[in-house]
DNA sequence: CTAATTATTCCATAAATCTGGAAATATGGA
DNA sequence: TCCATATTTCCAGATTTATGGAATAATTAG
C-alpha cells in the first residue's frame, strides 16, 4: 500500500458527511445501501452525496454495484483495515509502544483466534 | 474522542509533507526536533513548515517546547494512538472481524504486557 | 415509445487549503 | 545596545474542495 493511496483515504474520511456515511456503511454490512437511501437518511442533496460517494469510492473505502435501478454502496472493510494497518506500522515499526496499549484496548472487543463477543 | 478532534487528525495527517514530519518525528521519539532541522531534513522552506506543524499541532499529534532560540516538536504518540483506536472502534464496535485479523498483523510487532495467547 | 425512478455528470459559486516572500517576534551573545 | 539565529505571522496568489441547481444517463413499468 502506497503512501498516496494512505493520504486519499485519510482525505477521504477527514470530511463529516464521509466519515457518516462510512460509519452508516459498515454498519450496514453485508448488504450495503443505495446511494438514494444514504443521501436520504444523512439529509444531503443526492448529487452532493453523489460527489461525497465518488470521493470515496476513489479511495477504495468503498465499492458500488448497480442493482435495477439503484446503485448499491457496501464499505470495503479489508481496505480499511489495510490504511489502519499501514497507519499504524507505519509507527510501531520502531514503536511497539504505541501498539501495544492499542492491541489489548481492542482485544476485549475482538480476539484474533477465537470469535469475540461484547 | 469528538469526530471533529478525529477529523482534524485525519485532515492533518491527509498530506504528503505532513505526513512525513510525523514519521520523522515518530522517528525521532523522544527526543523531538526544531522546526528548522525538521524543515531542512524535508526541504520545505521554514515558513511553509511552520504552517504545516501548525496543522499537526492543532490536531494534537504533536507537541512544541521552546529550548532557547529553538523549538522543539514531538509526536504525541497517546494522542495518535488514541485517533487510531477511536477510528477502529468505531467500526469495530459491531464488526469484531474487521480488528481481528489487525490485531494478528499487529502482534508479531508488540503484543501487549501479556503474550496474545496467554 | 412515454413516463417514472434512481443516480450521475455538468457547471458555477463559495470556502478552505497550500505555498512562499516579506516582515515581525523571541532568544542569546558581543 | 546591536547583531545573528530560529521561528512565526502577515499577506496574497494559485489550487483544491464542498455544495447544489439543472441537465443527462440508466433502468424498469405500462
Amino acid at each position: 500500500m502506497e503512501s498516496e493511496e494512505i493520504i486519499l483515504a485519510l482525505a477521504a474520511l477527514a470530511q463529516s458527511t464521509r466519515l457518516e456515511v462510512f460509519r452508516l456503511l459498515v454498519g450496514r454490512e453485508p448488504e450495503g445501501m443505495p446511494a438514494g437511501e444514504i443521501a436520504r437518511e444523512l439529509a444531503v442533496p443526492a448529487n452532493t452525496m453523489s460527489a461525497h460517494l465518488s470521493v470515496l469510492a476513489r479511495a477504495g473505502l468503498i465499492r458500488s454495484e448497480r442493482r435495477s435501478r439503484s446503485i448499491i454502496y457496501r464499505a470495503d472493510l479489508d481496505r480499511f483495515r489495510a490504511v489502519a494497518t499501514f497507519l499504524l506500522k507505519d509507527c510501531c515499526g520502531g514503536r511497539p509502544e504505541v501498539c501495544a496499549p492499542l492491541i489489548a484496548d481492542l482485544t476485549p472487543c475482538c480476539s484474533p483466534k477465537e470469535p469475540a463477543r461484547g
